[in-house]
DNA sequence: CTAATGATTTAACAGTTCGGTAACTTTGAG
DNA sequence: CTCAAAGTTACCGAACTGTTAAATCATTAG
């Protein structure tokens, strides 16, 4: 998962304290809401969808304590990651943070590099949880992790050329791929292939999957669409 | 979980750190072993097999990062919790530390009702992993604790490799292990097998167990399937 | 400590599938 | 209409996996 797709809900009452937070998130290349209280922060959270939450536990409104609570109580944050803020000394409040399902805390004030490394600590986390790799595009469904193609519910297991070609053109169903860029992506920058073997790859998959499924672009490269 | 069964190893260089943590820790009803260094604290807990290792990161022999890294890389040791013990102000180090494979890092000084409650903390996720078992697949059933599978009601004992093969596979059934992580999971990352090891193991399994439910992705890996 | 037993790995070979090419045909943009 | 680009097909060598037996290693009972 690329930071790009990584979305994080920051929530504190110090202003100067979120704006550091998000500078620092930002230059990496997630993307950052913020709040500035825990009702605030609820809100947000259920449009936004955020993959982690950090709270800071002093706020007013709500706190962070009991924000976590409500959110661990809708079942749609069940597994999002929640991280407490919290000021060195103010460490007896780890005790309730833990049992209220918090994921983990982070010590105010820290460092820019060490922040973004707890983060990636905790996205680690979020990954290794089953984010199934599934692609659907029209009737045809790629998934990842288990390397097979379903479609019309029959599933259909592909080569591993095949799957990977397969898997370049649908991660972007419409878009052009060139024949260059296809050889890169697919084969490696360094392997030499013939002319052909993008071509053959190419009807296997259209004879597997469909015809209609596969256009040729002319002198450029090909594209999926549904 | 009780405290009773809980063997916890304590690594720092600095006694007096180690009785002030012991004596807490023992004062709960842990079972805790010490250790100064970080090969004597391989050794210790190779004969422990402690739930949970706390590390000091600055360490003679062998520091607190390297010790884990050498701990992670052994598989009896994949899911054991270890914790670094950071002063407050090398906080660098905790960059490091969760790269390596650390669960949480615990800053010195600390009080001992916040540190208990850390420890706490860092059991409950213990359990949370352990909670599983037994793990049931198809007809066939895992049982994690006695290292015993069942398939058909019908025990069956797998020598340890084997079962430590299905147990990875069965972990996520459908899901696609590559045979560079089989290796690095089950045999650990260092070791060096020959090309042919995990398929005569394979082949076992689906001896004993039924070919049926193990697919092989040729050029990628293994997988289980109900 | 030793032998015996069973587990694990290696080695060698067989079998299969995959991937790439060659040679030829068809297509479609200009 | 032309002809470079793409489609098609059959085929061969390379890459992988399967299988077996034998060698090595580890563990345990005696």
């Amino acid at each position: 998962m690329e930071p790009n797709d990584i979305k994080i809900l920051l929530v504190d009452d110090e202003t100067d304290v979120l704006d550091f937070m998000k500078y620092n998130l930002e230059r990496e290349g997630f993307w950052v809401q913020t709040a500035t209280n825990g009702l605030e922060a609820i809100d947000v959270a259920k449009k936004l969808q955020p993959h982690i939450i950090i709270l800071d536990l002093m706020m007013p409104k709500l706190d962070g304590i009991e924000t976590c609570r409500e959110l661990r109580n809708m079942p749609m944050f069940k597994s999002t990651i929640i991280a407490f803020l919290t000021a060195r000394d103010e460490d007896y409040s780890q005790i309730a943070g833990f049992e209220v399902g918090a994921d983990d805390y982070i010590t105010k004030p820290i460092k820019p590099r060490v922040f973004i490394s707890r983060i990636r600590a905790l996205l680690r986390r979020l990954e290794n949880n089953d984010n199934a790799k599934i692609i659907k595009a029209g009737d045809i469904e790629v998934d990842r992790e288990r390397y097979i193609v379903i479609k019309n519910g029959m599933e259909i297991s592909l080569p591993r050329k095949e799957f990977e070609l397969l898997n370049l053109l649908i991660s972007k169903p419409g878009r052009v791929f060139k024949r260059e860029e296809i050889l890169s992506k697919v084969w490696g920058n360094d392997t030499i292939v013939g002319d052909r073997t993008i071509d053959v790859h190419i009807r296997k998959l259209r004879e597997k999957l469909g015809d209609e499924n596969f256009k040729t672009i002319k002198g450029i490269g090909y594209k999926f669409d549904a």
